[in-house]
RNA sequence: CGCGGGAUGGAGCAGUCCGGUAGCUCGCGAGGCUCAUAACCUCGAGGUCAUAGGUUCGAAUCCUAUUCCCGCAACCA
């Protein structure tokens, strides 16, 4: 019985790049809707840019350009990428498109209907210069707690604290550097709460979220009653505006869920389907695949949404955890954030769809890419296994072709037929990990058996042809089903091995029915070898991409010329501030030079030393710097070094620190205390 | 006590729900083969399953406590 599957991905950001770590959830659900359309199942694949919001409409001002340039140029791009590393869509749309904005005015009348939206004023910082409505990143000061300088408008790197951007001390705007007034406006809110008893049930029932999910919502939303939703900006805001609300616009998280319903609205129309059979019709499955970031909006508030619209509401919710690189957040400086286009320059992109095929599970676990072991993976279980197969036979029957009659094979092909559902049963499930692994070991199996049959020995002897030619028939056919239970990871050998062996692949079924009496085409090397050398070039790709000018005034030929020496990897990790600051600013700082009379360890702490410092006389501070790993104290001990002495007293675990020992470098063991030159006295000024 | 995940031979992971001889891939050592892209096959070394208690005939698995790592904390997948 065939079923009917509508499959969406997150849609992606038309602000930025697609990366190896968005491709963790593309590629994911690529391979699963491959899975479902080679099952015989009735399967779309929808996604779309998207396309609204603040940061969009910045750019554009940015660049001096319409906000359609911005979204037509990244579309392209977006579209580039997933095209070349095989992730085929059904259809690719946008939240700016006229059938978006269709289903977004039909949800709303429900939702105006059901009277959850509730009208009420809030105050938001504004930028009198941009005139705009600065959200709480584009928005910069002191932190009202520990006063830490230059921290964003919702919470505080330096010690952790959330707030609202007005209680920042002294805020500006990262627009313009104007100084934001406080603005009230009326801004809509959808009461979640209202749904908190559907939203219980459907959370906590059936299979619709992975069980640690659905805990998480049970613990962390679901035991208080749910925040009202603000779903309105007023303008200047790029999105659509609201039909009963003018000077206002939905949110860009409204209309971005809903471009999975308005980009199949797109696909309908141009494939004649009725969208009523897909969107209005409890006998379609509807899937979506995200990243746990992105819970809070598909697990609550869409299901509301859809809920309150009489839509269709998604079988199963797919949470992915993230990607990191050798067990490390992607980081630019280090050249892991690496493009997806960066990655098609040095690498084939079937190896990154095995490799994460390899290490998906169904759980959100993040997915460490261990880039020694993806060179090794993709050698010894591809290369090595699986087309090895082909190559250690396909030559010998090069001119015969296949046998007329499937030969006797000790089982070995029934064997792998009857494995056809425990794979097809993991691949359903998200446990691509455990799929991959019953795979290889069919693949162990066929090496095993060509070695025992030693068909090289055979072929020196004309009187063994016929046995040669049944041995590379099982061997060739062993490797056929493997390659069809890969086809949805690998779809380029998949088309690759049917050219081979002269009959596509398209069904899941052909692995239960050998292949006989068919010529062998000419073999080619079905996948090369990935080299160290490739991944190391690809990192340092990725390195010099994230290298990009800071400051407006940087010319392009001097950002260039930075990237030669290493200094770029300095100014990468932490750009020149824009901010200019005047003499007085800088007076205000009081740095001293000291000498280093006494440092002791603190065997609790695990970055910090205690310093004693001298300014000449009886005059002493205690100060603690974070330079445990880097110093020892015999190393420090007598040493004049550069102190602020005029910064806030910090109340620390260990003690109160009076000031701050200046040093280079980026922290942990890179760490490099600086000195006068000899001649300077414990307690000069420094101008 | 904010929430969640994790800790298993050198590396990455499975096994934990439903206790019963500790498994896979890579790497390492020895041998075999020479058809194959330094590929393939066989054998071997290497783990007190984070720690401490408890339940049990029996615990990686169940219970309790502790330690350490990581992610998230509501417009970065």
């Amino acid at each position: 019985m065939s079923r009917r599957i509508l499959v969406t991905s997150a849609l992606p950001y038309a602000n930025g790049h697609i990366h190896l770590g968005h491709l963790v959830e593309y590629l994911q659900t690529d391979m699963w809707v491959r899975f479902q359309k080679l099952r015989g199942n009735e399967c779309v694949y929808i996604c779309a840019d998207d396309t609204h919001g603040t940061a969009i409409m910045i750019r554009a001002r940015k660049e001096n350009c319409d906000e359609s340039d911005v979204i037509a140029r990244m579309r392209k791009s977006h579209l580039s990428d997933f095209n070349r590393f095989q992730i085929a869509f059904d259809e690719y749309g946008s939240t700016n498109s006229d059938e978006n904005r269709e289903i977004c005015h039909d949800i709303w009348k429900f939702a105006r209907a059901a009277n959850l939206i509730a009208e009420k004023e809030v105050e938001q910082l504004f930028d009198p210069i941009a005139g705009t409505f600065l959200a709480d990143r584009f928005v910069k000061g002191t932190c009202p707690f520990c006063k830490a300088e230059d921290q964003y408008g919702d919470s505080c790197e330096k010690c952790g604290k959330t707030y609202t951007p007005k209680d920042l001390v002294n805020p500006h705007s990262t627009l313009s550097g104007a100084t934001p007034e406080l603005r009230t406006e009326k801004h809509l809110f959808f009461q979640l709460e209202k749904l908190h008893g559907f939203l219980n049930e459907w959370t906590q029932a059936g299979t619709h979220l992975q069980p640690s999910v659905a805990e998480y919502l049970k613990n962390f939303f679901l035991n208080e009653p749910l925040r009202d939703w603000d779903i309105s900006r007023p303008a200047p805001y790029f999105g659509f505006e609201i039909p009963d609300f003018p000077g206002h616009y939905w949110y860009v998280w409204y209309d971005a869920p809903i471009g999975y319903v308005g980009t199949t609205l797109a696909w309908c129309k141009r494939t004649r389907q009725s969208f009523e059979s897909w969107w209005k019709n409890s006998d379609t499955e509807i899937h979506h695949f995200i990243g746990k970031d992105i819970t809070y909006f598909h697990t609550l508030f869409w299901p509301a949404m859809l809920h309150t619209a009489q839509y269709t509401l998604p079988s199963r919710v797919h949470i992915h955890g993230f990607l990191t690189v050798d067990g490390e957040k992607m980081s630019k400086s280090r050249g892991t954030f690496v493009q997806a286009s960066t990655y098609l320059d040095h690498l084939d992109p079937a190896y990154l769809r095995y490799y994460y095929a390899s290490k998906l599970g169904n759980n959100t676990n993040d997915l460490d890419l261990n880039l020694d072991e993806f060179v090794a993976k993709v050698n010894s279980d591809l290369v090595g296994k699986v087309v090895n197969l082909a190559s250690r036979t396909a030559r010998f029957v090069q001119t015969c072709g296949l046998s007329s009659t499937y030969p006797e094979d000790g089982g070995l092909f029934a064997e792998a037929a009857k494995d056809s559902e425990q794979i097809a049963n993991t691949m359903e499930d998200g446990d691509f990990n455990r799929a991959m692994r019953l795979v290889m070991t069919a693949a162990d199996r066929a090496n095993l058996y060509i070695d025992q049959q030693a068909p090289w020995t055979l072929v020196k002897d004309p009187a063994n042809a016929k046995k040669v030619q049944d041995i590379c028939t099982v061997g060739l056919n062993l490797f056929r089903q493997i390659v069809i239970y890969l086809a949805p990871v690998l779809p380029e050998l998949a088309t690759k091995v049917g050219e081979l062996l002269g009959e596509p692949i398209h069904a899941w079924e052909q692995a239960q029915t050998p292949l006989i009496g068919t010529p062998v085409n000419t073999f080619e090397h079905l996948m090369v070898r990935v080299k160290k050398e490739q991944v190391e070039a690809m990192i340092e790709a990725g390195k010099e991409e994230n290298v990009v000018p800071q400051t407006s005034g940087t010319s392009t030929d001097e950002a260039a010329k930075t990237t030669a020496n290493t200094v770029s990897e300095a100014l990468t990790a932490e750009p020149f501030v824009e901010e200019r600051i005047n003499i007085d600013q800088f007076g205000a700082v009081d740095l001293r030079v000291a000498e280093v009379l006494r440092v002791e360890e603190i065997p609790e702490a695990r970055k910090l030393l205690k310093l004693t410092l001298g300014f000449g006389g009886d005059v002493q501070k205690t100060v603690f710097a974070g330079i445990k790993a880097a110093y020892t104290p015999e190393r420090l001990t007598g040493r004049l070094v550069l102190c602020v002495v005029n910064l806030e007293p910090r109340k620390m675990k260990f003690g109160t620190s009076e000031g701050m020992v200046l040093c280079a470098g980026t922290g942990g063991s890179d760490l490099f205390v600086l000195s006068p030159d000899s001649g300077a006295k414990p307690g000069q000024r420094i101008h």
